[in-house]
DNA sequence: TAAAGATTCGAACGAACGTTCGCTAACCTA
DNA sequence: TAGGTTAGCGAACGTTCGTTCGAATCTTTA
């Protein structure tokens, strides 16, 4: 199943509504165009506004806080956009569904359950560090996106989600383990996208290996059929 | 060690400067008085701005959604406070205090290394749980409080952090294990503190429950000597 | 019951917010 | 080089922001 199963996303239009104009553009991937001037410029807009959204939150990022990053004025920005809901919307959209595209890539690589996790989580954590910005945002204002940008978003998200639940699943199938599936990408997204909270480059290690390491971590936790003993309950009281 | 072996806590006077009247007023703990009439106000108050942060985000919540909250005027409600950031920083001490205070209390019942860990995970989730709002707000809002307030909240958080930390490593001495201290502090709050973005009280355990399985999972990750397979890097490129 | 203090409010402050309006350059094509 | 489109800007729009002021109303104490 390809990841939008039903495709809900929103038609996002030049805020001036022309015409492309010109040679019908090369395409990066199926999506959108990248070669003209206008969107080369717009990327950077957004990169400027990942960096702002980043550093202040979104709310608490003003437009005019953007043009100063962008070198541009006030106005001007919009000719780019049709308002900041739509920027932390492009933002976030590009980043998941990019994030959700490499990953159905690598996992074609193997069927092996456990190293389909693996590769889960490393593609994750390279995305992650590669583009920490942009995945601040993404997780921190996670539900600041309301109606139908919102659902579009939550939907990627839920897809995520679903993804890395079947690939517990399979592990659990495979392996003739119980455990919740649920519990456990939630424990596994918990510690993969805290992340952002601490990860200092010149202290911590590379995607690589912290995805070697949490992923033996992660593993260890799943697998490993002997239970620690339980919590010796008090008999009195 | 105590808490703040630095007392570094700003002065919280009220707003108005003036003395307490009456009684000198029976106090909680060694900390707030909470039994005049002004301090059960201001309590109240801050319950209802901890919803309003939690719904909004810091940023996101006007003062007027606030007084509209709080059933007061806006003029009135800075009867109790001098200022929105102090609203902020009063709610996310507190906050961090108890659940510090709480954790210390109960990890005197006991010196064995893994035990104290299982107390370690099952007093945050139970503070977690039955204060979500507060919690999401000092989850959430972790670097809002810039200049004096915002040191003071990281110092505490530090605190907390070193706890954990030392609570690792006596069991990795005392089991001989190898681990990073770090990455296994990061990793386990990762999956604690994530807990604000998924839990439903209609789907999903209570405290204890979740204590104890993800206790379980974190111990079964730190504790298993037998690391799973290495991940098969590729030889051809 | 009068004075003193605690509490609350309507109204307004200046500043900052996201967005828009015309207007001018710059650019591309004919 | 003329004409239409694209890109960009200064200035302002109306609104909302956090906060403050002075007066009015409660509560407590003498």
């Amino acid at each position: 199943m390809a990841l939008a199963s039903v495709d809900t996303r929103l038609p996002v239009a030049r805020p001036d509504g022309r015409k492309e104009r010109g040679a019908p553009a090369l395409r990066k991937n199926g999506n959108e165009p990248l070669d003209t001037r206008f969107d080369r410029r717009l990327s950077k807009v957004l990169d400027h506004a990942t960096q702002i959204f980043c550093e202040k939150g979104y709310e608490g990022a003003s437009m005019r806080d953007l043009s100063r990053a962008a070198g541009m004025s006030l106005a001007g920005l919009y000719h780019y956009f049709a308002s900041k809901e739509e920027l932390l919307y492009r933002i976030q959209k590009h980043a998941f569904q990019t994030i959700i595209e490499r990953l159905q890539q690598r996992l074609d690589s193997t069927t092996d359950s456990e190293e389909r996790i693996r590769i889960f989580i490393e593609n994750h954590l390279e995305y992650f560090l590669a583009n920490k910005q942009a995945m601040k945002v993404l997780t921190h204002e996670d539900d600041t996106l309301k109606d139908a940008r919102g659902a579009e978003i939550r939907a990627i998200k839920r897809e995520y989600y679903r993804i890395c639940l079947e690939l517990l699943e399979d592990l659990r199938r495979a392996k003739g383990l119980q455990f919740s599936g649920r519990l456990a990408v939630l424990s596994l997204f918990g510690t993969i996208n805290w992340i952002y909270t601490w990860h200092n480059p010149r202290v911590d290690a590379d995607a690589k290996a912290l995805a070697q390491e949490m992923g033996d971590f992660f593993l260890r936790g799943v697998l490993n059929p002997s239970k620690p003993r339980r919590k010796n309950g008090k008999t009195s009281g």
